[in-house]
DNA sequence: CACAAATTTGAACAACTGGTAGAAAGATAC
DNA sequence: GTATCTTTCTACCAGTTGTTCAAATTTGTG
């Protein structure tokens, strides 16, 4: 186990790189891309640098030049979700809509990020207890005005009169992020459903609900 | 604060024990218990067995005697978590009930249990990479059979022409699960809402949807 | 009291953890 | 070629992990 046959894997010497390039290039966004997957499967408690390290086809050591340490590959994956995620809600938002309209874009946008960055918005929703210091606050701080946009809206469609009162606007908030973020459980990007239809149908089932409208008195 | 006063249930054997036992009795439901909330904290892989014991005023090797390893107590907390769950769902569904009130009473319970076992909850959708064997591949199916009784409560409902059938049934539960599921991240039992409201504001979003009912031409 | 069974201890273990230092390799420019 | 800078590797540290186990302790029973 001591003597390894280092010439197996010794390094080519000078310039004849004509073969495949061996290495891949170890770079930040590497590490966080590799690092946001194995979070998601194992956890980060249970995921080791040398895990990470491993997967990149690098060592341990390698890593610390690029990140700081292992939160701070934590940070950025948060940073990521964050950065993917918020300006373009807030346009919708700001935008001169009506309500019902924005829900849609809302949730069709909040979908196609759940579905894109999948194990980095599995890790954003898990993993949240390991950050520590300003940062942790940070990110509480950001994610509740986050998901503030989203009761904005349906308080503005109760304003106007489209959106029912009988519903708690927070209430009703939690449960269609709930419905949203619920999507990093199941979905596949391979799987029979495009991001877009089941957007559409969250959409239709928050807006119109699953009854069948009551037949309406209709003459042929 | 170690020892409490089991004697108000001590079902007291032969000889009066009145005293107070010193030490708090270590059994193996108080470790799944204390587990779960310390799993549901930070995570099954960042959660060592000397923290689980020292909640537990007790040593690590203490433990051994009462589960048989770290896994072994995760997999305590999803039988647990699925023997509060199943029975009464299945009841529901077979129950001779229109489908608006099965889904009622199938949101009420689950919505129930999430909100009661909240840290066992957090655990059971979180960690189960971390269950291994047979066992791991036994949740997974439990899992599914209970999640297809909520699909077969919106199909018995499209059938019956009352749920609409422009929403396919698997996202429409998907959907649901994830509003309920979802519960585990931001309910606080001492909170302003009760599990009860909590689970009819649901019932009547995916019934009903958010919309006002188009203004009926109503006159006077 | 004694005696046995049930329970807990505390130490030891091998393997692994995140993190560091420094040498070595590779690339780039002169 | 030499000099410089970037990138990766090896080796190691000090601490923690899950697990085992013989010995000590507590407990229940006669």
């Amino acid at each position: 186990m001591v003597a390894d046959e280092s010439a197996t894997t010794a390094p080519r010497k000078k310039t004849d790189r004509s073969n495949a390039p061996r290495r891949a290039r170890l770079t930040q966004k590497a590490i966080v891309s590799a690092a946001a997957e194995l979070f998601a499967r194992k956890g980060f408690g249970a995921t080791s640098l040398d895990d990470i390290a491993e997967r990149l086809g690098a060592t341990k050591g390698a890593l610390y030049y690029h990140i700081k340490n292992k939160e701070d590959i934590l940070r950025h994956i948060y940073l990521m979700v964050l950065a993917a995620s918020e300006e373009p809600l807030a346009e919708i938002v700001a935008a001169p809509l009506p309500p019902t309209e924005k829900l849609a874009r809302a949730i069709a946008h909040h979908v196609s990020v759940a579905a894109n960055r999948s194990p980095a918005m599995t890790v954003f929703y898990r993993e949240h207890p390991h950050l520590t210091g300003p940062f942790a606050r940070e990110i509480v701080l950001r994610k509740k005005v986050y998901e503030r946009y989203f009761e904005q809206i349906v308080e503005e469609g109760q304003a106007a009169g489209v959106f029912s009162r009988a519903i708690d606007a927070k209430i009703a908030t939690f449960g269609l992020l709930g419905m949203c973020n619920w999507l990093s459980q199941w979905y596949q990007p391979d799987g029979a459903y495009t991001h877009q239809r089941i957007a559409a149908m969250f959409t239709a089932m928050l807006e119109q609900g699953l009854l069948t409208p009551p037949a309406s008195p209709d003459p042929a």
